[in-house]
DNA sequence: TTCGTTACCGGGAACGTTCCCGGTGTTTTC
DNA sequence: GAAAACACCGGGAACGTTCCCGGTAACGAA
């Protein structure tokens, strides 16, 4: 009952096994293996894509012309140029990326690594960055780690498996292996960090003077005149918080004034402790009479705290920030902050990035430190 | 001099022109073209990935066994399994996503396009979002068309070609052809609508009762004994600015409040016109002692313009914003606002795409509305 | 033994592009 | 009027995967 597809036999046919659900049978006299293909196996009727091969066979040309015509190179004549161009329009034909992309080997795409986009920084700078790397025919993918560790490590792979052509990143404050972004560079794909930076990878960096504008802080902070300035810093992971504490430390050396253990407190940049130092800061026997924060999220929730106790502000205590987020503006009293160019960050770590991409031999990484500015308002004058 | 490859003859070799800059030959008793291959147009060096093939090479095995063991499904010796999983890190292989999404024709990624997202609305949903997504396996591309009719036409028409698998919107305040996203749905590519939607297309939609929402908080001023209620409305292409201009009117109509036209006043959402209608209502000859704003930054806006005028708030001018942007609790006075459930609005999104992409017969769209609710602060009662 | 079954594995065709290379007319040049 | 140049176009091999289908050895049962 089972012939044989080749000498159309029915006897010598031998049962050889079910494999993947499917009976398989062996024709002795021709020495083949066959099984007869299911009904619903034969496609799973995968919707069609319109390519351009359907261009080429409704214009009776060739895949490569069709190809020619939609490049607008060279090697093409102007009429079939435009009855390509007519059919597209027709078939509403939609270039495939993913088969552009692997034949070139470039996606023309960059990605974006940020610790988190709710406040005003990152995704500021990522609309800075962006601007500049459109404008370079650049797409640009944006992961969000959230800063965590692990998604970073996902987040890293997924662009890495996607075949980005660079990486843009602000690492997360848990990040102290790198191992994932060296594999970019073993690549040979450019990345460039901003912000937040691996101190000693060789890679492009774009950071503001975080030393100088804490400094300027203090310094501020000191001339109004404080003494006991405390000092909330960030992780110790991050470069730029030790920045920041370094250049709180040299202000205060330089005015000769001793810095107190207790007054400079690390922490993890939520604002759940924040709130719990800002509390013990005040509770302390000689509270400080000043504060920098390492960021203005941080600051403001200390200006929330100072006021519910019905200390005044810049009276009893003053408050400097750092970043000067649009909200520093409108708190009351207006909050006296170091401003960033948050927006230049962004282009200038795009172009950094596009620098390495476009340039033949090898680029030298480079870093680019961009100036703070002091914006002083009512938390630390009156 | 020139030998023809096939007939190693040196005569009846004819020059045939100039083609891409090499010279051309032509062998007449071949009766065949040939060119030399010039050096360094062998292969333009280009670096060489370490691919599924070169694993399977070093092991002595096919590039289906490795691929077997990689997807780590049935028909593979663990042995076998074992060896190539060390090869792999050995090797340091990363797979390449665009070959596996071009043979699968899915790319498990979900496009994101929002108008705008240094405000604290449109990052917070995307995050919603992007939990759900990743959950189920799916990565994210973030587009930002910067409330740019045209760079939202790019970013669709980027997010077709890089063939995204569904594709969650929330289109600018400009659009009002929406080609770009039918063009999606033409392919079968499930698209989801959140908190600007076009109401004329079959797709899935999440919102909020915007309506609801702003008839509380007109309620609210009425009830607080305001009588000359001011709307600072969104433009009339945003449907939710239409739903909260209708629920402003519903709560004026059912207290007897006759509508004065010159109160209410639709602006393009930007900061530098808000100010100046605040300004105008402000002048008018008899003003408005209460005013309900499209968003929160606008009614920070007008907080901030009210107070540098010296009037009080609230007690000669009231304000309600809309979302309950974490701002709004931090200025003096608290904003009194309309809260809307935006980690929700990008979860119960995501769940929709989701339901969508795995639905294996026709899906039919539906529309999630969230609730709202009335957070009462300073700017309303002292 | 001999057949049926299981457990693996390899070959090769997709997927939708680009690019190289070689063809064929037609036009220019000497 | 032939040789050289030009203007176009087509075929087919990449790119790096997955998937189908068929092969082979080993083993259990009849």
């Amino acid at each position: 009952m089972v012939k044989c597809p080749h000498c159309q036999q029915v006897d010598a046919i031998n049962k050889t096994g079910i494999v993947r659900g499917k009976q398989r049978y062996f024709c002795k006299s021709c020495q083949v293996h066959f099984s007869f293909p299911t009904a619903e196996a034969t496609r799973p009727m995968r919707r069609h894509q319109v390519t351009i091969v359907d261009i080429a066979k409704e214009l009776g040309i060739s895949k490569s012309t069709v190809s020619r015509a939609l490049r607008g190179q060279s090697d093409i004549h102007p009429g079939t140029r435009q009855a390509v161009l007519d059919a597209v329009k027709q078939f509403d034909y939609q270039p495939n990326l993913l088969a552009h992309s692997l034949v070139k080997s470039r996606t023309n795409t960059v990605g974006i690594i940020v610790p988190e986009f709710v406040s005003f920084f990152f995704p500021k700078v990522i609309i800075g960055a962006q601007n500049v790397l459109a404008d370079a025919g650049y797409n640009v993918v944006i992961c969000h780690s959230n800063e965590s560790y692990e998604t970073e490590v996902a987040n890293a792979r997924a662009l890495l498996a996607s075949r980005v052509d660079g990486l843009l990143v602000s690492h997360t404050k848990e990040t102290r292996n790198f191992e994932h972004f060296r594999a970019f560079q073993r690549r040979d794909i450019p990345v460039v960090f901003f912000n937040r930076f691996c101190e000693d990878m060789t890679v492009s960096k774009v950071t503001v003077d975080d030393q100088a504008g804490a400094f300027r802080a203090v310094e501020h902070l000191i001339q109004t005149g404080r003494r006991r300035i405390a000092h909330l810093a960030g992780p110790d992971s991050l470069a730029n918080s030790r920045n920041r504490l370094n250049g709180y430390r040299d202000a205060l050396r330089q005015y000769g004034i001793a810095e107190e253990p207790e007054l400079v407190i690390s922490y993890d940049l939520t604002l759940e402790k924040a709130n719990i130092y800002i509390n013990h800061l005040l509770n302390l026997p000689q509270p400080p009479d000043a504060l920098f924060t390492i960021n203005d999220p941080t600051a403001i929730e200390a200006l929330q705290v100072i006021k519910s106790r019905g200390l005044r502000i810049p009276d009893d205590i003053a408050i400097v920030g750092f970043s000067n987020d649009p909200v520093s503006a409108l708190v009351e009293p207006g909050l006296t902050t170091v401003s960033q160019p948050i927006n230049e960050i962004g282009q200038e770590s795009a172009r950094l990035l596009l620098r390495q991409l476009t340039s033949e031999e090898k680029f030298e990484p480079q870093t680019v430190v961009l100036p703070t500015e002091l914006i002083v308002r009512g938390s630390t004058v009156a």
